[in-house]
DNA sequence: AAATAAAAAACGATCAGTCAGTCATTTTTA
DNA sequence: TAAAAATGACTGACTGATCGTTTTTTATTT
């Protein structure tokens, strides 16, 4: 009965979404037409609303980044007991996903993202939970430090959560507007704030990271 | 000649810039039409295109957001010779201007600035360069710190920067998106990121923050 | 041939921007 | 000073273009 299979109709999905992501990161969601999506993906105006309802739709699919949230979890999840150890792993997962140039499409889409949530109530659900999902995770972590007395009581986990999420987000800011960010360098800073959440300095030659 | 005074003129400019400012904050610059603007400024279309050439011409007038880097040059210009306490003060002007409910459409509107900038080169300009003031103001801030021995000189001053820098553009976010923030819990928090990038950890219970 | 995918054409709506004209005030003329 | 002419401030109906979407037509597969 179908004309063609559940593979390929997935595949030109991903061909749609493609395409769609790539003119979204060029020139945002409203300043991107349908008609460009429909040039990109070399098919035509009837063939994409076949896969999708509407635009709306597109940004919905493209607002949420469900790989980054995935690849978050799974490198802490296998991490090591020590949720300092976690939080330096958290860093450097973030810092491997800021500098991947494969992913630079991805980001600008998510800084658009931002800017749409302000407005749009179902991409705002979207990008507040993927970011509820790490910050819960840090927190966890923190909570752990703090019970062990690692980390200081003085400050809330939530708190040192937030301050962690907003430096990621100012990061892929700085970076997509083309700045010349020594990445390493910051992120060794980050490392520094870490141990300013720390109850003792630890040795400050240490650690290399990835 | 002039039929209204100079006042009058600035006045009426005024009255453009601050309806455009309200309804670019509530819709975003592309999702709000000039009819949107002429009818919460009171005025006609013929009019607000005496006051402005273009609708970009009303977008590039509010990316630039010079009240906020004046507060932020003044406060700390008159600040003690203690380049840790200026980053303090630094904080503490920050955290008054996320939490100022008067500026709430600014924030907002700075925020689809940052998307704008991804495609605007004009845009981008004024954002980044909004942005290299306070940036340069901490990096001086930092070097008086290492030359002083205050602050760790493994730890690049300009990374330093960028990290405080990323803190509060994360934090504007947060805040936008409406998500419940305990500010001063995070601004905390920030004290405890700048102990990090110092040399000796003060003590933990300190300052009493405005 | 029946069914479905894709292409092409066309839809109404909305967009930023324009322009001929109105009204009020100022300047000139008598 | 009073009428007339001129000019600035402003209006709002209108334009061509472009928008997202729908409908119709063509092509392809079972």
């Amino acid at each position: 009965m179908p004309k063609i299979s559940a593979k390929q109709r997935e595949s030109r999905r991903q061909q749609i979404l493609e395409a769609a992501l790539a003119c979204f990161s060029d020139n945002g969601f409203h300043q991107t037409g349908m008609a460009d999506i429909v040039k990109r993906s070399g098919l035509s105006h009837g063939a994409v609303y076949l896969y999708f309802q509407s635009k709306d739709d597109l940004i919905e699919a493209l607002a949420d980044d469900r790989h980054r949230r995935e690849a978050v979890l799974n490198s802490v999840a296998q991490g090591s007991g020590d949720p300092i150890e976690g939080l330096h792993a958290l860093v450097g997962v973030y810092a491997q996903w800021l500098t991947d140039p494969a992913g630079e499409a991805r980001r600008r889409v998510g800084i658009h993202g931002w800017a749409e949530a302000l407005r749009n109530r179902r991409v705002r659900s979207t990008v507040v939970e993927g970011i509820d999902m790490p910050r819960a995770l840090i927190v966890a972590l923190v909570e752990r430090g703090q019970h062990d007395g690692l980390i200081r009581r003085d400050l809330g986990a939530d708190a040192i959560a937030r301050v962690l999420i907003a430096i990621f987000q100012g990061f892929v800011l700085q970076k997509c507007w083309g700045e010349d960010v020594d990445v390493e360098a910051c992120m060794t800073a980050v490392a520094g704030v870490i141990d300013g959440f720390c109850t003792t300095k630890p040795d400050v030659r240490r650690r290399t990271r990835t």
